[in-house]
RNA sequence: GCCGAUAUAGCUCAGCUGGCUAGAGCAGCUGAUUUGUAAUCAGCAGGUCGUGGGUUCGAGUCCCUCUAUCGGCUCCA
């Protein structure tokens, strides 16, 4: 018997007889190791605990506790599920089965018959059945004329064409209990380890992701190891949906929609208004020092400049409609964008190239026909306002100027606290290229641009194929909300299209005509959009500078009203968005009240402050700040508004 | 657009298997109370049960249509 060197991933290395499993390997370092471990990696391969171990070789093993070992147990907890929605639902056909971010999922074609939330406890008492039937999971080599034969016996049509695509002499089964499926492989030793599964719920899935395909049903499901865990994660599910920027927009009256006025088509309301404005100087004042101009354009176009821009072709017959005039001929178009209209500016006049970068910024209200079932609350609109700029300039301004935009954008995000966002480099999808304008020598150069820039920033990034606008590629700063869904809020792109299209030149020193590269660009992405996620991340409790009530005037009772009245008067003359509530109610009530309306500070005022000429100041959520003048408050409100917000 | 679910007062929700004038809390109004750091008390008012149709002696409840919303999929200029 020969022996095997494992590298561990402390750099210590363990002689082991050939043929060891990870497991093996684990119980040799500690017994509580070998309880916990549920899967491992060999080389860069995920194994099983139980594959023998061949040769020398890197090994890191996983428990719970590693995100590699919760894949492994969510991946193998949806072959549970297969197979008791096999067993509950005899006839029906499985696709694929994947773990994800947060449990896993199944597609299935259950045929003629379809499943709902009141089959959910029944799939679930089966799942846990086959789980205590403490079933080792098992893989072995099947060749791909057995596997074939094996799904058509089955009449399984997905798991023919996904095998079809496979090498023969690379496929492999998981086998546990009586149930079988086609598996690359990465579970955990058995299913005893399952003790809490929950079917989250069940949605329509199309085949492959293509709209095309028949549309199958995914159940989604979590698994834990203690049924405590699967109670805190239900409960954390819970606590996400208190921070529903919907919930929150509504408490705190800040914008709202209307089945008369039309989905997706928000409105805001005084307070959201307001708010809106606080981020819009906010932005205005960093664009000016970054040498932007602001413009305004109209909200609708003729048709003709949205096939100049390539809009039309691309999206005109899934657009809003065109809005025609009494002349038969004529037609506009709302604007779904505001890029064309900026390139209509800047060629307003002839340009040098002294004249340039020109950055053209304007707070762009556009529309855009989204498909019904993809509206979400402020996220996803058909009307919405972009922070939109659009900078013209020479090739050699490019990189600079890309640079500076990063750095805005980063001012934006850092000054409202979102420190964990995803930076990712959006290109196109090289195998339709039918989905984009442009030449390909252009992408490329747009594409290396921003990658060079991003990466010159010490942006850590991904790249993701397929996610490029139609007329270039995009740096997006995707955040996620409450539940984890990952949203586009500021983005850049390149394009070098649209100049093109709209022939936008300007002399260069040679007396030549030269062709500007365009910087689209929007660090909010959009108003209703940030303001949506930016509500879900501070749960309502906004920044000081951008809280529409930054203090509410809490007289204790009737006798201090007109005290109350001067102490609201001096906080207004310094500059302090402050509300007075003289209602006949306690004070008790009255800062329960400004509690839920998430006011920061509550100012109250009765027989000890009048005498004194004070105030007394509570913080939201109960620290007591004692009594102070007006003029010390003003000062404690500018220095917290001043340790937040700096300038650009 | 597709799959599944939901829709009762301004808000949050009851209303079981169809059966008298559809209930509660909060908010609102009126009155009493004059309040010291997360809900003072009492009274009043408020609903064509999302829309349109159907089944039935009888529909908030069952069936269908449409609309909107929610969770996904697709899409996302």
């Amino acid at each position: 018997m020969g022996k095997i060197q494992i590298t561990l991933p402390d750099g210590a290395i363990k002689e082991m007889p050939k043929g060891s499993t990870p497991m093996e390997v684990a119980t040799s370092i500690s017994e509580g190791l070998a309880r916990n471990v549920i899967s491992a990696n060999f080389n860069d391969r995920t194994v099983e605990v139980t594959t023998p171990l061949e040769k020398d070789g890197a090994l890191t093993l996983y428990t719970w506790n590693n995100d590699e070992g919760k894949k492994a147990f969510w991946h193998s907890s949806s072959h549970v599920l297969a197979q008791a929605l096999q067993e509950l639902y005899p006839g029906i056909k499985l696709t694929i089965g994947p773990a994800i971010e947060n449990g896993f999922y199944y597609d299935v074609d259950f045929g003629e018959n379809s499943i709902s939330e009141k089959d959910f406890p029944l799939i679930e008492k089966k799942a846990l059945e086959i789980a205590r039937g403490k079933h080792d999971f098992k893989m072995r080599e099947v060749s791909k004329e057995d596997a074939l034969s094996f799904y058509k016996n089955e009449d399984n049509n997905y798991k023919v064409e996904l095998i079809e695509n496979l090498e023969d002499g690379d496929i492999t089964f998981c086998d546990h209990s009586t149930f079988t499926d086609l598996c690359r492989g990465g579970h955990i030793p058995n299913t005893g380890i399952i003790k809490a599964f929950k079917i989250l719920n069940a949605a329509g899935a199309y085949w492959r992701g293509d709209e095309n395909n028949p549309q199958l049903t995914r159940v989604y499901g979590i698994s834990f190891p203690k049924q405590k865990e699967l109670t805190e994660y239900l409960e954390l599910l819970e606590e996400a949906k208190k921070r529903d920027h919907r919930k929150l927009g509504k408490e705190l009256e800040l914008f709202t929609f209307s089945q008369k006025v039309g989905m997706g088509l928000p409105m805001w309301l005084p307070k959201g208004a307001a708010l809106r404005e606080r981020l819009e100087n906010f932005l205005k004042k960093a664009q000016k020092k970054a040498g932007y101009e602001m413009v305004v354009t109209p909200h609708i176009g003729q048709k003709e400049l949205y096939v100049t821009s390539g809009h039309y072709a691309k999206y005109g017959e899934d657009s809003f409609q065109p809005i025609t005039t009494p002349r038969e001929d004529e037609e506009f178009l709302l604007k779904p964008m505001n890029c064309p209209h900026h390139c209509e500016i800047y060629n307003f006049q002839p340009h040098s190239y002294k004249d340039l970068p020109i950055r053209y910024a304007e707070f762009g209200t556009v529309y855009r026909y989204e498909q019904s079932g993809e509206l979400h609350g402020l996220t996803r609109v058909r009307g919405f306002t972009q922070d939109d700029a659009h900078i013209f300039c020479t090739p050699e301004q490019l990189d600079q100027e890309f640079k500076n935009v990063i750095d805005l954008v980063l001012y934006v995000f850092t000054s409202l606290g979102f420190n964990n966002f995803n930076a990712q480099v959006s290109v196109r999808d090289l195998e339709k290229p039918e989905k984009y304008i442009g030449s390909p020598e252009n992408w490329e150069k747009a594409e290396q641009a921003i990658i060079a820039a991003a990466e010159d920033k010490g942006l850590e990034f991904k790249i993701e194929p397929g996610e490029a606008a139609f007329y270039g590629p995009k740096l997006d700063f995707m955040v996620k909300d409450a539940l984890g869904r990952s949203w586009q809020l500021g983005t850049i792109q390149v394009d070098y299209s649209l100049p093109e299209r709209f022939d936008l030149t300007y002399k260069g020193s040679d007396n030549e005509l030269h062709r500007p590269i365009m910087i689209h660009r929007a660090p909010f992405g959009s108003l209703e959009r940030f303001v949506a996620i930016l509500l879900e991340h501070t749960g309502g409790s906004f920044p000081l500078w951008l809280i529409p009530t930054q203090a509410i005037v809490l007289p204790v009772s009737e006798k201090h009203e007109k005290y109350a009245q001067k102490v609201l008067n001096s906080l207004e003359n310094h500059e302090i968005r402050a509300l007075i509530d003289n209602r006949n109610e306690t004070v008790g009530k009255k800062i329960r009240e400004a509690e839920m309306q998430k006011i920061p500070f509550m100012v109250i005022v009765g027989e000890r402050e009048l005498e004194e000429g004070s105030i007394s100041i509570r913080r939201h959520g109960g620290e007591d700040l004692g009594s102070v003048s007006t003029e010390d408050f003003s000062n404690l409100i500018s220095t917290e508004i001043n340790s937040t917000l700096k300038s650009f």
